[in-house]
RNA sequence: CGGGGUAUAGCGCAGUCUGGUAGCGCACCUGCUUUGGGAGCAGGGUGUCGGGGGUUCGAAUCCCUCUACCCCGACCA
């Protein structure tokens, strides 16, 4: 392709909100434009790559026997109702009304429209198991919209659903998916890591998440030095330690502390290690504040928080004034001891072993010192409720925690019956029987991949792209003054040897001067670069240089076509 | 939704405090020169100063209000 008949659109500067490198990048080299927040325009630059990871995605699909369709966007309330997430989905579904007052929604997802289909469709076991996928447009109207399409909301996902008699069936789809998302990533060129993880709104029993490793991931994964355990922070699990809960050496004791409320400030005034304190979040329950009591120097997970069956399903902190309602003091200076009985003290394991722990007095201006489970502060249940740190034993007894960033670019669940059930999915078995069907389901945010991709391949100059995402493998840059054609006709004659070869190429005959001509070849990160001059074909050599390389090399043409083909 | 901030040319910004006739850089257009790492000279104009209302002789600037966007937390591919 001639660059004169493309639209380039590279810029130097770019708005000062575009935080992280993708982002920037992204924006400079003109793959993406914004139309509102977290909407993109997808520019022709932008588009090429999207559709390479497509089509490697697709193709790893389809290899794994999932079959392409395409479902609507836009889809009708009562489907939602019989699933139930009409409501339960929550604010990021966007609803809207057509001109007959009709609801529908722009999905998120296509569990309901799926199993409608599958409903219709399947009428016998003999059809099964059967996968389907498309890849399509969705949007989630996110909270928080950030870092250009690494958080959209609008985006492009490849979702796949599976359907199945039995959970052998199920299991046996869900390892050839897992399959199938280790060659995307692979074939993609990304470091990632798949982790065991929560299964959130989807819901369901089993999943995993693949994450592309890089710092300005907005997830953090846990993983053994000592096994191939890997799970997503939220999911992980704090082991009890191993030893147990000294007895009482010290004597209670009240101080005052009239301005200490953190941990940080309580440890440093008391002269005790943040270890040694006892934090308390009071969280709205089921039928009243609860008490969640942490070692000091921890951090509440509020996934694992939000399933103690104490709270409604999700964790909501207190606010001021109910504090103040059941406790009398302010946050900051709350602890178990002297809480008021019908508060349940839910305790982490690791603060559940402490012996002579500083917490707050439940007065304003107070703190107790040489406190004691049991002796002086009651024990509703023990739960694991905090976040792992690094250097925590892994969950599965080998090894230790190390804590990483990570892009989440894949998740599958097994979703059970979650779906099927309620929205009545059965087939014919062997035994003339009616059978609910089970379901996987499969998604990976093509668009966020593109984000994710840079994150992983970039320098100062620009974008790096592992050559099965670049929008072209070559660039020719042509140099020389513009009425003299000789290196044009050269450069032409190389660019139409390659194309023919199936190699996809990039003549910028801008006929710019070299600086911009080459920053701009490098900003949108063209793994190969070929420079056609009057001064090599003099002496009948290109210039040859990989996108990450530090020097030109002088190749003859048949050393040139050996290299790029 | 809570907390913080921003809105002036296509993009990046100054001007706002202290009211007085709209600026800079990049990009863009024309011409000439230039052609191995973001060229030089000359010329050109870009605008509802986010919207609405108010104060004032006079508002980008002060006041009220609305909107959009961004950042920090809960959501997720």
């Amino acid at each position: 392709m001639r660059l004169s008949q493309f639209h380039l659109a590279t810029v130097k500067e770019v708005p000062a909100d575009a935080e992280i490198a993708s982002h920037r990048l992204m924006l400079r080299a003109g793959m993406i434009r914004k139309l509102a927040s977290g909407i993109y325009i997808w520019t022709p630059l932008g588009l090429r790559v999207l559709r390479k990871v497509e089509a490697v995605v697709r193709e790893e699909m389809t290899r794994a026997g999932a079959i392409e369709m395409l479902m609507p966007s836009v889809q009708p309330r009562e489907l939602w109702d019989e699933s139930g997430r009409w409501n339960q989905y929550g604010p990021a579904l966007l609803k809207f009304r057509d001109r007959r007052e009709q609801e529908f929604c722009y999905g998120p997802t296509h569990e309901e429209v799926v199993c409608e289909f599958a409903r219709n469709e399947l009428r016998s076991y003999k059809q099964l198991p059967i996968s389907f996928f498309q890849i399509q447009t969705k949007f989630r109207d996110e909270i928080r919209p950030r870092f250009g399409v690494m958080r959209s909301r609008e985006f492009i996902m490849k979702d796949a659903y599976s359907f199945h008699v039995d959970t052998e069936s199920l299991d046996a789809t869900y390892r050839k998916m897992y399959a199938a998302y280790e060659r995307i990533f692979t074939r993609l060129g990304l470091g990632f890591r798949a982790v065991q993880a929560d299964t959130g709104s989807i819901g369901g029993d089993v999943s995993h998440e693949f994450q592309v490793l890089a710092d300005s991931g907005e997830d953090a994964i846990a993983f053994s030095d000592g096994s191939d355990y890997a799970a997503n922070v939220e999911l992980a699990e704090a082991l009890a330690p191993a030893s147990p809960r000294p007895a009482p050496s010290a004597e209670l004791a009240r101080v005052d502390t009239p301005t200490q409320k953190t941990i940080d400030e309580v440890s440093a005034f008391l002269k005790v290690a943040p270890e040694q304190c006892v934090k308390t979040l009071l969280v709205k329950g089921k039928d009243s504040i609860v008490a969640l009591c942490l070692r000091g120097d921890h951090e509440l997970n509020e996934i694992k928080a939000a399933k103690l069956p104490e709270l409604p399903g999700d964790m909501t902190l207190a606010g001021e004034a109910e504090i103040q309602a059941a406790v009398g003091a302010h946050a900051g200076f709350i602890g178990p001891v002297g809480l008021p009985d019908g508060i349940p003290v839910i305790v982490d394991r690791a603060a559940a072993v402490l012996a002579d722990f500083v917490c707050g007095g439940n007065a304003d201006g107070t703190h107790v010192t040489g406190a004691n489970w049991e002796r002086d502060a009651r024990i509703t249940r023990v739960a694991d409720l905090r976040k792992v740190v690094a250097g925590d034993p892994s969950p599965d007894g080998h090894g230790a925690l190390s804590i990483a960033r990570g892009i989440e670019v894949g998740h599958i669940f097994q979703n059970g019956d979650k779906y099927t059930r309620s929205m009545n999915v059965t087939v014919l078995g062997e035994d003339g029987k009616q059978h609910t069907l089970l379901t996987g389901c499969y998604g990976i945010g093509v668009s966020r991949i593109v984000a994710a991709a840079i994150e992983q391949n970039h320098d100062d100059r620009g974008i790096a792209w592992p050559e099965p995402m670049a929008p072209w493998r070559v660039a020719i840059c042509v140099i020389g003054k513009k009425g003299e054609n000789a290196a044009m006709d050269a450069a032409i004659a190389l660019h139409d040897e390659l194309e023919a070869l199936g190699i996809e190429v990039i003549l910028d005959d801008r006929g710019l001067r070299p600086g911009p001509m080459f920053a701009d070849m490098e900003l949108i990160g063209i793994p190969h670069r070929v420079v056609v001059s009057e001064r090599g074909l003099a002496d009948n050599t290109f210039e040859y240089r990989g996108r990450r390389d530090e020097e030109n090399r002088l190749l003859n043409h048949d050393q040139l076509l050996a290299l790029l083909h």
